[in-house]
DNA sequence: GACCAGGCACATC
DNA sequence: GATGTGCATGGT
């Protein structure tokens, strides 16, 4: 086992599975993964209540649904005004190129829809592989601030590796199998909420890795 | 009242 | 390639 699977188990042991993606439907993922940008997750819950009662967290439903009200829905949730037209912008693609259809679009390879989420404006590579994981089971990593911040802590990545080099380290580590990256990324999240507020340097995941290091080298 | 939260695009050096 | 800034609400 090498040390990306230890520390998988070591948090799994610790914080047990964390049922991510919260979420009733995979459209509905898709609509959160785009409202949570740097934002709490209880805000996002307001916005999507917001438009479950309305029952408008549908596409086709938000097609043709203004900007205005649109924007008013998901005010709870921040950056509002550019948030509308982010999800304008995917629900424009995943209408006119997958029929607004998550079955169909989960027909395609999932390097093709990576290149095609990632030239929609307003979602990046996290927002994108987010989709790829949660919404669609596809066995991409998700690499967030909170993986780069625990994984250079601990001394496993250099604090300026890229991406797409960190997001290699996990699927060089893992067997892909998207269940075990969907619980990894929550448990990262989970850790780094509870840990990393003012970036306590040793807790006890850094010295369960060090003492097990430790071990290896004796 | 300051600080932060499950990012991204864009400007600047 | 790295670093800084605007985007905005609601909880602690």
């Amino acid at each position: 086992m090498n040390l990306i699977e230890e520390i998988f188990k070591i948090l799994f042991y610790k914080y047990g599975p964390q049922y991510w993606w919260p979420a009733e439907t995979n459209f509905e993922i898709i609509v959160g993964a785009i409202l949570t940008q740097a934002t709490n997750w209880r805000n996002v819950e307001k916005s999507i209540n917001n438009l479950k009662k309305e029952k408008l967290l549908d596409p086709f439903k938000l097609y043709y649904l203004s900007e205005e009200e649109l924007s008013t829905l998901i005010k709870p949730s921040g950056f509002y005004k550019i948030k509308t037209k982010r999800l304008k912008s995917f629900i424009n693609i995943f209408i006119n190129k997958f029929k607004g259809d998550l079955g169909y679009m989960n027909t395609f390879p999932t390097s093709y829809l990576r290149e095609e989420l990632l030239k929609i404006e307003g979602l990046g590579k996290e927002t994108v592989d987010s989709i790829l994981l949660y919404a669609l089971n596809r066995p991409i990593f998700v690499i967030d601030n909170y993986t780069k911040k625990i994984f250079s802590c601990l001394g496993i990545v250099s604090n300026r590796k890229s991406y797409d080099a960190l997001q290699n380290i996990f699927h060089e580590s893992l067997f892909p199998i998207y269940q075990l990256f969907q619980e990894y990324h929550a448990l990262i999240v989970e850790h780094g909420k509870r840990e990393c507020k003012r970036c306590l340097s040793f807790c006890f995941l850094k010295k369960l890795v060090i003492s097990e290091f430790l071990q290896k080298q004796l």
